[in-house]
DNA sequence: CATGAATGAGCGTTCATTCAT
DNA sequence: GATGAATGAACGCTCATTCAT
């Protein structure tokens, strides 16, 4: 008979890497990456192990995998152009766009939690100098934004992000702690705090 | 020379089991719990990896105690006795021992931070009974705090939880990042916002 | 279109081996065979893995028959009918046909020399009756040779084997290191020492 | 108890290197490198894979423990001191340290054979300043002997290569073969050839 | 109490080989 | 005839743990 189409091949291709990709975010989301083993990725997939070596160089290229598809998701989390300004509108629809992520996107958040407390791997996330450029424009933009819009622009900026990370971490770790209309209230004073 | 006597030995022990925990500390601190070897621990500490098995069954078991040391340390933060209320002056006393043990107690909590994203260790806290008890207490009293000085406790105690959580979480991790001053000022805030 | 015959057929099937034996033996000769993997022979034929197997049982069958083509080759180098006796012309053009091939053959040379001492694949070339035969044969006319024409026969029979085998090496290891006019004065003295 | 002493632990180490030295030495002269399994040298030494690292970094580093070893034992086969000119007398000794050595190390003499043809491994081999320094030097020295006592001493030289490799691979390759009356007598030619 | 040689299970990875298409 | 996704055994290597001394 014969072989397979170059289509046919691609969509195997296509839908393996995402059973992987899911697999291994699984894992590394519920035990860490260096507890989650290859074996066990597998496991998961329901593939050998030697397939995984067919899509991905090491596992450690799978972790940058998961780490870049999430930052390109999130990039556009705050809908601002590289050079614009951040608005008080753009503020509040990034306020409600990072809590939703944190529900839909549960497990990328745990990943990229876990590993911006784990030294040799938070290297490895800023091994990319785009991702790097990235995040200080980031940086830069909210800087700005509190500068102009708040009096102890530095301290208020501190509270912004302590607050966002400590929520995060509050939601992250013990999900259902909380009922949905608290989290809906305390949205609404993040905006009263920090929308301007 | 006449043989140690009991209490000599005890003292050995205790200060051995010290020198173990303290090598410990300070490597899990600094590489992580599964980049640090018994072999890097022995090493540091100056002594063989065998001894380490004489005083702690596994290398788990080692980080156990240092969490629960930790732990124990921690719930005498907040001094209230058993069934007394919280005062404002205590809520005070509290943030500000938090935020100074951040400072004299970093290696702890950065294993601590890092650790308390991990089910399996996170749950180690809670395996022994006075230590449910007294967090199950801790977490009442300040809920009573909050209930009788603030118009939206449940809002006002996550604020509370959030911006604590976050803010250790940057102190943690980018030490140095913000100047002395401005740390202060946070401290000051935070005690207008939650000292009643 | 016409279906191909049986004959187009099989032209196929000896360009495809001949292509995959061409591929192996370069990269063989180059890298050595552990270091060459199937991957790479498909790759450098243009073919898929799959397909080697469709002409050989494995990597070391194919081996085997990289191996037994050259002897059969290399047999045929010394043309004597089987109970001819060597003469002093046939032996000069023997050693000429060893030097020219080590040029004109030399990937072959090198697969074969690296293999030659790995018992398991030596054993290989006496796999067939007829390569035993042959080169018993060859042994023996040789000898009878130098029975003929010297004084101390064995003894510059070794001096034959020796010189040639280990100019073998030389050149094979080091091309390039001496240069055309030394091979050929060399070569001169190998006939005025041999041929008689 | 009290620990074993630090010489008693010396000795162990001392003993176990040899013996994993020796099992490696022989699996790699008889199968090769690349076909020898840091599993096999374990059981052939009684020993588990782990103890092996233990004692050496690699399965490289155990390679070229066993080469350089080898060399240092070597490079008194040529009795010379560094800028002295070798002797006629030296040059048949060193011709008879060779022919004995082949005997007496055999398997160092396979090993090193083997690698001299694998590229990968000739490459780990000259790796060390010292060793091509060494190797280097005795190159000059044996080139000006020739040039002071030979009329062609490129030519002669490069017949004293080739005899003494092609001499050493059939007598490590097919040991047994010549009975010792003919190496008797073939050392003797090669010193009438080479020594004045 | 103290040592470190020794173990062995498990890791990440490779690659010859198979087989559905 | 031809493809390449998929397998699985084996590799080199690590390291928590054990135990004779």
């Amino acid at each position: 008979m014969s072989p397979r189409t170059k289509e046919q091949y691609k969509a195997i291709r296509r839908e393996k890497e995402a059973l992987i990709i899911d697999s291994a975010l699984e894992l590394f989301a519920e035990k860490g990456y260096h507890t989650t083993s290859i074996s066990h990725i597998a496991q998961k997939a329901g593939i050998s192990k030697g397939l995984i070596y067919n899509y991905f160089d090491s596992k450690e290229s799978l972790l940058v995998r998961i780490l870049q598809d999430f930052i390109s998701i999130n990039t556009s989390l705050l809908n601002v152009g590289s050079r614009q300004e951040i608005t008080g509108e753009n503020m509040g629809k990034y306020i409600d766009a990072i809590l939703d992520s944190l529900e839909t996107r549960r497990n990328y958040w745990l990943v990229l939690t876990r590993f911006s407390m784990q030294k040799d791997i938070a290297n490895l996330f800023f091994s990319h100098q785009s991702t790097r450029d990235t995040i200080a424009q980031l940086f830069h933009q909210v800087n700005n934004y509190f500068s102009k819009h708040f009096e102890h622009p530095h301290e208020e900026m501190l509270m912004f992000r302590s607050v966002i990370k400590g929520l995060a971490l509050i939601l992250l770790l013990t999900p259902g702690a909380y009922p949905p209309e608290l989290i809906h209230s305390f949205r609404e004073r993040l905006h009263r705090m920090f929308v301007r």
